[in-house]
DNA sequence: CTTGACATTGAACAAATGTTCGTGTATTAT
DNA sequence: ATAATACACGAACATTTGTTCAATGTCAAG
């Protein structure tokens, strides 16, 4: 069997295919077996081995010792379909579907006031008001407590993000240093959003603008952490002269 | 709490909206604690008990011995959806495939270099390096033409467009006022971000940073227009401290 | 009050499923 | 050749997960 040389082998194709003809018929992923089974394969490992492949490939993800946690994140490029466009596209759509976060748009975000959080059980959204995005483009795999915010005014340019631009962000009440941070200074009495970190005796807030300075936070109760930030969405409207 | 008078309770509800909500969310069902948590029940059995009565009733189909082979058959029956999701969902899913959208990133945006315009014909995209985007976020109907770019580098910070980001423009060599516009200067020998303003006798350059001043450009033939930027996308990844 | 159907619990069990490891065999590179 | 890498197997293992069962609680009807 050819090593592989760059893209997907015989066999990585046809787990491919096995995953979303196998999802589509019975509604849920494959086991490891099953995947085996359908490429006359019959150590688990060496399934694991190829999954991990395509996993680093960007195909598909999975959870760790989660079973049938497989999706596939982007099916297989099918070059040119001899095989009826028609059940080509049904299998994709399931694939496709699956691929699709609706994240609810819980409200504006202004500077001058607190964030609206959404409860954590209420996850609802109105159809009205949500944001759909591939999930191929979200950093985290974890999409629970993910919710969106619509930037109101200018007062985040330090953050770069301004008027208009969505914010996606995940409930959280803490942070890790590094990571992009809604914040609620009660100082200042606004909402910031910045990098956190965390050093000795202060907290740093850093704006994501290299030209511009951090604020420093010497008493960690005046800060409230709202949410971090996954994803910023700017949609350019043509604005008139 | 009331006995099974007719049709389904209200555990019978939410259960029904946890497995449509967590099968689209994750990619595959949730296993009988998942859903147990989800309702608030510690054992498993109660859940089983539930499961097996939608099942009864129509609404869910699963295989026996088999993990997370839980299929929604029935979505709930719209009549007085109080509960909305369920069938807004599965509404929507249709919909959601028409709305997507599946752009090719053509290559990398650097300020000291002239962008990367994929040529008009072989619009065809790898999948290795595409991005999926709702069609519902691009603010033109029109999605011919369109492609994406990665930003390298911080030379774009006036423009609020930052290293790493996703810059998605439609092709195009001109451009109306107001729009955000990827342009090539001559003098300057860079490419820059800026909205396109054009005057009596010049053309200004607007960042989109109010906090900076505009640029002028006098002779209209040392600038390029590359095309018209329509979405700026921003995944926040967590930066090691 | 008693009865019986429905609801609920907790625990124990068995099956399924993902993970790891040691080993062996090709294929490619040095 | 020889080492290094990729591919492959199978067994052992640890979890996850579905299933079952005995016991108890709840509530309406007789």
């Amino acid at each position: 069997m050819a090593r592989r040389q760059s893209g997907l082998s015989e066999r990585h194709r046809k787990i491919m295919e096995f995953l979303t003809k196998f999802q589509t018929a019975n509604g849920y992923p494959p086991s490891i077996r099953q995947i085996g089974d359908s490429i006359n394969v019959k150590s688990t490992s060496l399934v694991d081995y190829y999954l991990n492949q395509l996993q680093e490939m960007g195909y598909i993800e999975r959870e760790n010792h989660i079973s049938r946690s497989i999706r596939v994140i982007q099916p297989l490029q099918s070059g040119f379909s001899v095989t009826g466009t028609v059940t080509d596209a049904l299998r994709n759509a399931g694939a496709v579907l699956a691929n699709m976060v609706t994240i609810p748009i819980a409200g504006r975000i202004v500077a001058s006031a607190p964030i609206p959080v959404p409860a954590s059980d209420l996850n609802y959204y109105d159809a009205e008001s949500s944001v759909d995005i591939a999930r191929s483009l979200l950093p985290s795999k974890d999409i629970n407590d993910l919710f969106a915010l619509e930037v109101s005014g200018d007062s985040m340019i330090d953050a770069m993000v301004n008027d208009g631009d969505i914010v996606v962000m995940k409930k959280a009440d803490s942070a890790n240093n590094g990571e992009m941070v809604a914040v609620w200074l009660d100082d200042k009495d606004e909402t910031t959003l910045k990098y956190f970190y965390k050093e000795a005796n202060r907290i740093r807030l850093q704006p994501a603008n290299p030209n511009m300075g951090p604020i420093y936070v010497q008493n960690p109760k005046s800060l409230r952490i709202m949410g971090k930030v996954v994803m910023v969405i700017r949609q350019i409207k043509s604005v008139a002269a």
